[in-house]
DNA sequence: CGGAATCCTCTTCGATACTG
DNA sequence: CAGTATCGAAGAGGATTCCG
């Protein structure tokens, strides 16, 4: 075994697992459900092949990754999240939150992708200040993605697909949705940018609300 | 700039600053406080002295880390933490709860440095069983480090250093305390084993509770 | 002794091309 | 679609040396 700390620590444990270049963002990639090989390539937008391949095998390895075949119709394979890999996502969440602080504004020179809106949603959430607020809020990007964020009880959710009965619902390209989400962008200036916002008007002040600025 | 990932995302964005080799673990060194060249070198127990000097070039220049010369009695050169630097620690914790769980049982073939119970100890600790409570608590490995747990009103702070008035003390060797607060030594088991308690036998329960297994 | 810079080797990464 | 193969460039690891 190369390259690891082999520490009695939390911290080096955790890294040696998915410290290694590009395996958090698999990890990132597969948080919205279980993607095919040329999904994640592409999602991770700039990773050589073969790097991707010995990732795959190495997450494998270490449990936090599982390789299914789909049955004949979709005859296919896909990689999906392991109990213990959905397990970082607090952690994946507490860094996204961290980097989203620097992150430059979105000017179209950084690559974007519809569904990081999931992770951007759950690390933006406010628990305290969704406090007893139960409704469901629907991103969509034209052709792309389609997102929701699902409240219950103050609980969070998000993932790809549509709510049932969303309070609003938003449509607009993937960059204004991400900056929405990064707090760069507010929903006044959104609309203003051509965004689409259906739905009930009182609900984008609580949907401000519960995902504050970083 | 070489091997950044340049995406649009928080997560993405978190890793251009921290996610390359043993940023994190500098990081996690500098948690405990400001530390000297030789003494990060020692903490981080393998790390290259090439590596150890890039990096903090690269720490400083991406703001998180400062260096600072100390008055001349000590004339010596410290790092520290930013501002922006300790606002990893909430990711650093979530990543280290996460990797305790894999964490072999200590064994003595893993180096562990006292200092890593502050880490530790901040990763553990559950804020909701620790709801109005109010003490402090200290842990010594004589000869090495002094280090203090303090819960007030359910907010813990863990640090270097002695406690004022601890509710208990606890003192054992480095690998004692470690696999303690990792949860794989119970304080009964760690007494049978030479640790020496002292304070309030109450109190041990209510340290149990405060740092639930990970 | 603290705080590095240097030299060298070895591995991994990145980019691209290629194949079952 | 799902990878493997190849190859140059960049970093990591290890030891040693240098400087105040």
């Amino acid at each position: 075994m190369a390259r690891v700390y082999a520490q009695h620590c939390g911290l080096a444990q955790a890294l040696d697992l998915v410290g290694e270049r590009w395996a958090l963002l698999i990890v990132r990639e597969l948080m919205a459900g279980p993607r095919r090989y040329t999904d994640l390539a592409e999602g991770l937008v700039s990773i050589p092949s073969n790097v991707l391949a010995a990732r795959l095998r190495e997450l494998e390895a270490a449990g936090l990754v599982r390789r299914r075949r789909l049955a004949p119709p979709a005859a296919s394979t896909v990689y999906e999240l392991t109990g213990r890999g959905h397990e970082l996502e607090p952690a994946v969440a507490a860094l996204a939150r961290w980097g989203m602080k620097s992150l430059p504004a979105a000017n179209g020179s950084r690559p974007f992708r519809a569904h990081w809106l999931v992770l951007a949603l759950r690390a933006r959430f406010d628990e305290d200040a969704a406090e007893g607020l139960s409704e469901s809020y629907e991103f969509e990007v034209p052709g792309d993605a389609l997102v929701s964020l699902t409240v219950e009880e103050g609980r969070a959710e998000a993932r790809l697909g549509a709510a049932t009965e969303p309070a609003l619902r938003i449509v607009a390209d993937a960059e204004t949705l991400l900056a929405m989400t990064d707090g760069s962008v507010d929903p006044a200036r959104a609309l203003a940018g051509g965004a689409l916002i259906e739905g009930d008007p009182a609900a984008l002040g609580r949907l401000a609300a519960i995902l504050p600025s970083p």
